[in-house]
DNA sequence: TTGTTCGATGTTACCGGACACATGGAACGA
DNA sequence: TCGTTCCATGTGTCCGGTAACATCGAACAA
């Protein structure tokens, strides 16, 4: 048992077959005699050759593995994310090699470069600085998805999720349990149209849709992404006085790390006030009190987004597509 | 501005030097004059070159990346361990992709072929099987580094937590908080020398070491590696009815599922019952109650790891080493 | 002046596959 | 019997870099 460096030649000569020959057979290419097929694969088999990985990549031109590039793979929404993503490309016969963007725009212009530099056939992006990269995107032509974010230009496909509406029906849910004065947590600036104003603005088309006219005070900006940030707007919240009894939060870490700064406040939830979040992550079932939350089908964002890379793989000069996820209300503890 | 299909030979001609020439500027290898150097590097601004990662990999037999093998990316704890592995192996200039190995010896086997296949450099692996593997780990000779997990067989280099001691020190700070009574949550069976059964062990030595007679009905075993499979387990330790007031819990994700059945079931943490983990992930802290743990210095053991793994490719013949992370008692709510 | 040395740069071959095309023999029709 | 067709397999070349070695000119010593 050699140790990787058997080359096709040595399972060629082995096999009394051509080098040729021995690509066919593993690459099922063109038909292969079943005498000679067999010949090589217990020569394969005998040598425990495997193919060189580099080289057909650079003879071919494909790598057959495509790059997922997320803000941070240690938050558990892209932890999830990533696990569906393995798996559908899985499904295709791809890879998949994670990438850290750090939720810059540098590093999400980084992860584009670096991309193909490794040569991924493939990048799916789950961008939230896209839209600043300057100069906008400059690797047309390469095979990328953004996942989660728009592109306001149809420069890429993209899967998103219902931004807007599932916001809004979050906080339809929170009306419909009683609450009069709903606050919302978002982050970022919101000049610009980023996934934190389009669910801001469903806050808003809900409240409005049901007569109930927006308070600005109760627009909460967290202090940072991160557990802290969210811990301590949970407990600015909670010193505002503003006789909230409903939040709405962008999303189930930030809810999670808000629920804990109205805790070290004293504050009950769902007693004395309710919290809704927006991802489903696995833990939002777990935490006391469970979360309830907008549940963008994970599992049919990252398949689509897989199937739209190996597409735009296969055919790069294709019109862009877009797809939104369905979305589900799921109503536990946290809003009972 | 091209589009990837720019060659060095193209670079070459446009700077008016030699494919040698621009070779050596970029990797930085022999001396060239600044001029040449100047007018490469003019070249390659203007051309957009970029290397071809295959061709450089094929030729020179190294690709610049590691591979970091988790069972499962989606849970915090190995997203933790990936985003310090990724920092660490940066500074030493290498790029990490990640893997899944589903927590299963045939994973981590796959992983281990897949990581040679597609020629990583060398490979980060977070086993919890390697002992398992028949035949015993095919891959001598392939820089392979083992974390959280030991090998017996001193055939890897590995870094590892101290896992009884940890579990040791945990069990201490219970009975220090006045516990009298107190179980055990530990996984797997308990007959291989695998990470629960460590951690078990930890907690026996702790209650002898404080002459309590450790009682095999405090020993739980959770019924799946899963929040579900943690959350009934936490019922389970409830309905028991066994007087117990403290619980040593094996990680901390387990620990939080465990304390969401116990609520199920109405026993108050800490009033009940106090309850200590292992891991300190960043959840552990934002959780109601936030959760002490043991903190297994993560920076450090994913510093250590990337440490290693590059020693091992600069040279492969030295003699395997061990190192144990240093760790700590992090006290927090959940037993106050 | 001429030979030696040394640093900068060019030349050649090769890494390990895969594509395009060439070849050769069996099967078949006329 | 001979030419055609077709299928299985082999040959040559190239993908885009880089290691090893060759070369060339300037500086220097004798």
């Amino acid at each position: 048992m050699n140790r990787g460096k058997v080359t096709m030649s040595d399972v060629a000569r082995l096999a009394g077959v051509s080098p040729m020959t021995v690509s066919n057979v593993i690459n099922d290419r063109v038909r292969v005699s079943d005498q000679a097929r067999e010949r090589v694969l217990a020569a394969i088999r005998e040598s425990g050759y495997q193919v060189n990985a580099a080289a057909r990549n650079l003879r071919s031109g494909r790598s057959g593995v495509i790059g997922l590039a997320v803000p941070q793979v240690g938050n558990a929404y892209f932890g999830l994310l990533a696990t569906h993503v393995i798996e559908a490309a899985q499904q295709h016969g791809y890879h998949v090699a994670i990438e850290q963007t750090g939720a810059l725009a540098t590093g999400e212009a980084a992860a584009i470069a670096q991309s193909r530099r490794l040569q991924f056939d493939g990048l799916i992006l789950s961008a939230v600085e896209i839209e600043s990269l300057v100069p906008p995107v400059p690797e047309q032509g390469y095979p990328i998805v953004l996942l989660g974010e728009q592109d306001r230009a149809g420069r890429f496909d993209h899967v998103t999720v219902a931004n807007e509406a599932g916001t809004a029906a979050a906080t339809e849910h929170l009306i419909d349990q009683g609450c009069e004065r709903i606050a919302v947590v978002t982050g970022g600036d919101l000049d610009r149209l980023t996934m934190f104003t389009r669910r801001y603005n469903g806050y808003r088309t809900a409240l409005e849709g049901r007569g109930i006219d927006p308070d600005p005070r109760l627009r909460f900006i967290v202090d940072a992404l991160s557990w802290e940030g969210a811990r301590s707007t949970g407990r600015r919240i909670a010193e505002a006085d503003l006789g909230i009894d409903g939040l709405v939060v962008f999303s189930d870490t930030v809810a999670m790390g808000v629920m804990r700064g109205l805790r070290d406040r004293g504050v009950s939830v769902p007693d004395d006030m309710r919290v809704i979040g927006f991802d489903d992550i696995p833990e939002s079932a777990v935490f006391i009190p469970s979360l309830s939350t907008v549940n963008p089908d994970h599992r049919w964002k990252a398949a689509k987004a897989v199937e739209l890379v190996v597409a735009r793989i296969a055919d790069p000069a294709a019109p862009p597509r877009e797809f939104t996820a369905p979305f589900t209300i799921v109503e536990r503890e946290s809003t009972a």
